[in-house]
DNA sequence: AGGTCTATGTAAACCAGTTTACTAAACCGA
DNA sequence: TCGGTTTAGTAAACTGGTTTACATAGACCT
């Protein structure tokens, strides 16, 4: 491979003049300039990154660190995430957690290692002072669809108050007063915040009245199976008459048992999911959900850690951005089984 | 950041000394080496990865280059490759071609400017000289999932024409004798075999009178929304009993169309899938798909990548692996139907 | 006493860029 | 023709490691 050197000779003039010329801060008349660009095209030169990297004390790579690549949800993000990075010439370096803490850990020092120049970093843990502390520790860094209490970087989540509220007010208009929601750790913001707005929605709707049972849980298909099972064991005339499955996951997982136990929704349950990133379209029957901007989350937290807004006065870090999310009504849905009492 | 020189100097020695400690080129007495690790301790240094990539000349980096990132059978091979990479202490650079030509030049590109080391290249489009001709001046890299004809390094491919051998024997098992092979452009080898093999399948056990149309496309959604389009269009007499979908995009794409216009499955058609990565034992009905090892196929792209085999003599270049399929049976398969002829 | 071997290290070159501080020559106005 | 300003560059230091080739001290041998 050709070095700057090498092009430098060719052309007739020092490195100094090439890097310079080819970094903006040298103007040269034409002629030299057209034996710079000549030299460059018949060597074929490309500048070593490493080289340029270790110059400019910068990697021109964002970290993107995620509990799990294959999930769907997951997946879409990283696409978003990697198509802004493309745009914006930087390179991605993916880590899978597994949601697991030391793979955090260690993940969290990418920068200050100098692997990357900044982090989006996802978790589906509960929170943790000690996750919060090695975040603030480690250099540009935003958090992205689920809260680390403590942690003073920009923050990005979708609107899961709304969410949940959304989904609160449509099981109650369909008639639902007796409801279950499943997932959400007690300690993940996201959960407590869905099951806040839906407990919002269905009182708004449904009055003061309503009971609410809670199933917590991870997001996970095994979760959702838990809760199903339950569910179903549960004697037929004190059972919810709807779910709210606060993931894809928990939705799946759900059906699954569901299916396999005979429940027909929405004619025994109706079912609300949270995500619509799978095929829940496609499912018997189709899942009424509340879908999150996946897409434009990824895209969204780049542009955060790449423009971070200024700290405008008055408002204080961590400053916290929510985007919006839809209900998207399809066949899970419908008013409350009369149970044989 | 504490640098080399700076433990050097804590530790009462020269930066050789200590570089060549940590590389094990030097045995020290346990004082030296007790001294040094202090230091490195107190200081809390880190090697810089780019003055190490820049004097080593590589780089620890692999490139991945895949169509698209948020399918699910390309999100779930990333996980494994980031799995496996993650596992021999490389890093991942993720890129997204989007099945543009001119994206997939540039990326292949990746480890002649120093990026990275190596390839695992991955392309959804129909084969093309000039691609591969670019491969095979790219330095290391394997080809996965869909051939390039004509490149010249290893390949790993699911066992396609057994996988649609699988599918036309199981069809021609349940009694189908016209049947629709939807998918494979004509210049995609996964395509070619998979039709191959499913032609063979449905000769094997229904004779050789079978009637196996074809609906070429790509493997999207859309592709299969035209196809059932058009199977929905043509008069009830004179259709395929089965389909055999030969992707889970495409059977998505069936179902929601065969959904809305009221065909149901497996009454009034069959349908086999392929891939079965997305949650397919969830539709309505549970699709019969033909599953490929895709995590395996990962893992194995990077071994193949990084541990190349050593070609021993007799065999020639391109070596060719496949990864074997097995046939995932749920509900979407059943006996003809009777046509009100 | 002199030679050799081993243990313990080191100076300096090298990877390929960027950047600071500087200069030689040309040009321009008075 | 002197002084000042552009123009068109450049030498050398710097980023932080790795590596080659060499040095020194002490032990051991004869």
């Amino acid at each position: 491979m050709a070095n700057l050197q090498d092009v430098a000779k060719a052309a007739g003039v020092s490195k100094t003049t090439v890097s310079r010329f080819l970094n903006g801060s040298l103007d040269l008349p034409a002629k030299t300039a057209e034996q710079i660009n000549g030299a460059i095209r018949t060597l074929n030169y490309k500048p070593n990154p490493h080289a340029r990297r270790l110059s400019l004390g910068r990697t021109d790579t964002i970290g993107l660190i995620v509990p799990d690549i294959a999930t769907p949800f997951f997946a879409t993000l990283v696409a978003a995430v990697e198509e802004e990075a493309d745009a914006r010439g930087k390179a991605l370096a993916l880590h899978a957690t597994l949601n697991r803490r030391d793979r955090e850990f260690s993940y969290i020092d990418l920068v200050r290692q100098g692997h990357a120049d900044g982090l989006i970093f996802i978790t589906n843990h509960q929170g943790d002072p000690a996750l919060a502390e090695r975040i603030n520790g480690a250099g540009p860094c935003v958090v992205v669809d689920e809260d680390v209490v403590g942690a003073q970087v920009p923050k990005l989540f979708c609107d899961n108050y709304e969410g949940g509220r959304l989904a609160g007010r449509h099981l109650a208009q369909a008639g639902h007063r007796h409801v279950l929601f499943i997932g959400g750790v007690d300690e993940m913001i996201s959960g407590q915040r869905r099951f806040g707005g839906f407990t919002a929605g269905m009182a708004e709707v449904g009055g003061p009245d309503c009971v609410i049972e809670r199933a917590t849980g991870a997001y996970t298909f095994d979760a959702g199976r838990a809760a199903a099972r339950e569910f179903v064991a549960r004697p037929r005339d004190n059972r919810p008459t709807a779910i709210f499955a606060s993931s894809d996951e928990l939705v799946i997982g759900l059906y699954e048992v569901l299916r396999a136990s005979g429940v027909s929704v929405p004619e025994d349950l109706s079912v609300v999911g949270f995500d619509d990133v799978g095929p829940l379209h496609l499912f018997a029957p189709a899942v009424t959900a509340v879908r999150q901007p996946v897409r434009e989350l990824g895209r969204r937290a780049l542009c955060l850690l790449l423009d971070p807004p200024a700290p405008s006065e008055g408002t204080k870090l961590p400053q916290e951005e929510l985007l919006p999310v839809t209900l998207v009504e399809r066949a899970s849905v419908g008013p409350p089984a009369r149970t044989a009492l």
